[in-house]
DNA sequence: CAGCTTCCGTGCGTCACCGTACATACACGG
DNA sequence: CCGTGTATGTACGGTGACGCACGGAAGCTG
């Protein structure tokens, strides 16, 4: 089994083997090979959109170093995130059960590389291959138990402790206390007005556990954010992490 | 906890061969026959808490003529409905994967029959039975399907609308235009005050499309709630019935 | 440097829902 | 028939977020 080095750097480098996503490497040798063979490894930018509610899902995807985020989309052009996939997970499992139509939006976050597969490839590997299947299970699972958090977070707690949530969440997926985000992004993750962002960031700020200028964010106060923000950043992340911890042992 | 002994049929009708859930009922004879010989069938009470978040599961529940509403628990008292399962469903799937712990608290929400099997029994079925697995992993599915919904519903549509919805999708679940629910059972699964809901039902009262009176509601007018509902009361019921509907086939 | 786009900040009236407290009404058992 | 509990109704100030509109500032391009 060739692990991916865990020494990862941007753009720049283009390393030989390219680093696989942590759900396809934690198959089996033969699995894996099978499935890597329809494998093509793609780079997305920050914006794109993979999948449209309603439309047609082509591709399956599996972040390498990308982050994907899943808006929920009401009418009109209020969204909602209700989860967030980088290298531990996979986007379009639910292809695999027939459903031909994404329900989210798919949009990537953070550019990089994602592993890809067309739908009818991935359904084909899908029916022969056992490991798959509960693996996919296992990673639906744990989307739920997701989006059940966040839908109890975006009902009862207040922006700010939310906001502050969200960017410790995304500083934990990218390991790094700086990283670029608007506040036009984080408010259609949020499902609020980008003024309300505004001002929720501009209160962490006053706080000095934030700084910010024209989307980049720096994580000042890394423990006073944490006490600014809801428990539902621990129960995310510790769900998460448990989740999946089995497959990745 | 006191389990209630598997002889049913306290007040109007008992069948003599005992209905099964759909779930169960869709499985080929054989694998069913194994499942079944596992099971006993329990009859549960309204408002009888089966899980409760943070303790562990002792039995998988599959309904027969019961109502199981999934709440979501934040701090304090402050709950929200993230799902709610009927005979097409179950509860507790997520254990074969090994999660020993609920993460939402299940609560009867119509009394009636359920199959009940133990944890253990379930999970060594699970491991041999390859269709079980493909069904857990397809109702999983659905299940986040109906959060991601609901999570974006209380997030975005007025409290009335969602009461409609909630009326609507209750209706039918439980296939009559009068139920028995009180405001504050809604209260706790719209995640808002009594007196919210007092005051929704109230003003839809007053637009004639339904009446209740101490917890008996009776839909009047269903295109009218239907109207007064928002979208999503669609987009839920396509999306539950259609999710599994090829297995029901 | 001009001009454009992107990003952030502010102000103002409105509104849904909150927390609390209290009032009424029906139901049922002793 | 009275008491107790459950279910529903009303009232009031408070607030977080909304919609809208506009102002300013930082970077990109020509």
């Amino acid at each position: 089994m060739h692990t991916h080095p865990s020494y990862l750097s941007d753009d720049d480098r283009a390393p030989a083997r390219p680093a696989l996503n942590r759900l396809l490497s934690s198959l089996a040798d033969d699995d894996q090979g099978k499935l890597l063979a329809l494998c093509d490894t793609v780079r997305v930018d920050v914006g794109q959109v993979l999948y449209e509610p309603g439309q047609a899902i082509r591709h399956v995807y599996f972040p390498v170093d990308s982050l994907i985020s899943l808006l929920a989309v009401a009418e009109g052009r209020m969204t909602l995130e209700v989860g967030s996939v980088g290298q531990e997970g996979m986007i379009g499992a639910s292809v695999a059960l027939g459903h031909e139509l994404a329900l989210v939006r798919a949009v990537v976050q953070r550019a990089g590389r994602a592993n890809r597969i067309a739908v009818a490839d991935f359904r084909a590997e899908f029916k022969r291959n056992e490991a798959l299947q509960r693996l996919l299970y296992r990673y639906t699972d744990t989307l739920l138990a997701q989006a059940i958090q966040i839908a109890v977070c975006s009902r009862f707690h207040v922006l700010e402790a939310r906001l502050a949530r969200t960017l410790l969440i995304t500083r934990d997926r990218l390991q790094s206390e700086k990283f670029h985000l608007t506040h036009e992004f984080l408010a259609h993750a949020l499902g609020v007005r980008r003024v309300g962002v505004t001002k929720a960031a501009s209160a962490l700020q006053h706080q000095k556990l934030i700084t910010y200028s024209r989307g980049n964010i720096e994580i000042l106060d890394s423990a006073g954010l944490e006490a600014a923000s809801c428990r539902c950043y621990e129960l995310v992340k510790d769900k998460g992490a448990m989740g999946m911890a089995k497959v990745f042992l």
